[in-house]
DNA sequence: GAAAATACGGAGCAAAGACTCCACTTGTCA
DNA sequence: TGACAAGTGGAGTCTTTGCTCCGTATTTTC
């Protein structure tokens, strides 16, 4: 996505702007939530408001485009981890590193609640690729033992959106996601224990 | 709280104002979410604007009076469960009571947000309500063998938020909490599958 | 039932934020 | 290097929203 859809390839400098408010929305974005006015994120970007909406028309568009580039980062994580010399500790060695990182990036739980609905446009492009990434984690995990026979990658996602909210709200992080690591893990005696 | 804090008790059509705006409130916010307006309230409640700023001098202490009646709330229907035959039934089905109302009413994972980290003032007094009635809860069904030993309350409402944003988000609400609860449930040979 | 106190309603104010417009600058291409 | 297309910046517009102010209406008190 380095030219506009149809037409010319884009000029040096618009390029070269173009990624410094992509940059400059992602850090904004993550430190004041995505109710952060595009002013600020052309302040930060160091250019004029006019060019922020010239690249993306609206505000709208400027947050997806941000949280599509979230989401394929974290695809990409979960993509290398594919081949890890231990399934299990990839799996969850994945899942913690995601949930800390939404502990102080805002933006980053709201892009695993939106690839979760993909209810906009765009994330529903992306939040796919997300999903298949983490669903062979899951996979590898599975058939290695690590994880329960009997979830899906949709639960695991929502999961992840879940703990990833929490984390940034209350402390205890490592003390919640022990319990949602036990519940993911598989319990031989389980139906004694429900019954 | 049905009088100023200091001097004369409130005027009669004072106080079914008051009342209304409240009940106003709420639902505005459950559907719409805390960022609705003001205006909304007050047009719901049948009230002038002027009548709503007068009662609730700020959005926030009215957002804020809202939240802690749905906490209040909460916390009233945990009491109750206290002497169920099952502990480990009341507990759970608390939960999930909670987890299944806060995905049509986003007001009450908010509620819960602030509940655990009390950042609000006034939430700060109706959070540890809740922490402790849930505490009871959690504490009869620890001794009755349906909860692992090893939580407390804190990590509890921290999943219970987390679980309740999940389930406002993706579908499958059911399978999510499955996760949750077995995490949460003794699993003798626990150490053997972390191994 | 009149006077005083209290409350109501909604026009209007001010601030914030998304977005537009256009005179000016910069890159590109022959 | 000149000409033109492309891009820039930020003042300004429009809309929304929290909140105030005060003339009018309702309750309470005696």
């Amino acid at each position: 996505m380095t030219s506009p859809a149809s037409g010319r390839p884009l000029r040096a400098d618009a390029l070269r702007n173009r990624a410094k408010v992509l940059a400059a929305a992602e850090e904004v974005f993550a430190v004041q939530g995505t109710s952060a006015s595009t002013e600020e994120v052309a302040r930060k970007a160091g250019v004029g408001i006019g060019t922020v909406f010239r690249h993306f028309p609206t505000k709208e568009s400027l947050l997806e485009a941000v949280l599509v580039a979230l989401l394929e980062r974290l695809a990409g994580e979960a993509e290398e981890l594919r081949s890890a010399a231990d399934p299990g500790e990839a799996f969850f060695g994945f899942f913690s590193r995601v949930v800390s990182r939404a502990a102080t990036k805002q933006a980053v739980t709201e892009a695993l609640a939106e690839a979760g609905v993909d209810a906009r446009a765009a994330t529903g492009r992306a939040g796919p690729g997300l999903r298949a990434a983490l669903g062979a984690l899951l996979e590898r995990a599975q058939e290695a033992g690590a994880v329960r026979a009997d979830v899906g990658a949709a639960e695991v996602m929502a999961l992840l959106a879940g703990m990833s909210y929490a984390a940034g709200r209350a402390g205890a992080r490592e003390d919640v996601l022990r319990i949602a690591f036990d519940g993911l893990r598989p319990c031989p005696d389980r139906a004694a224990a429900r019954g």
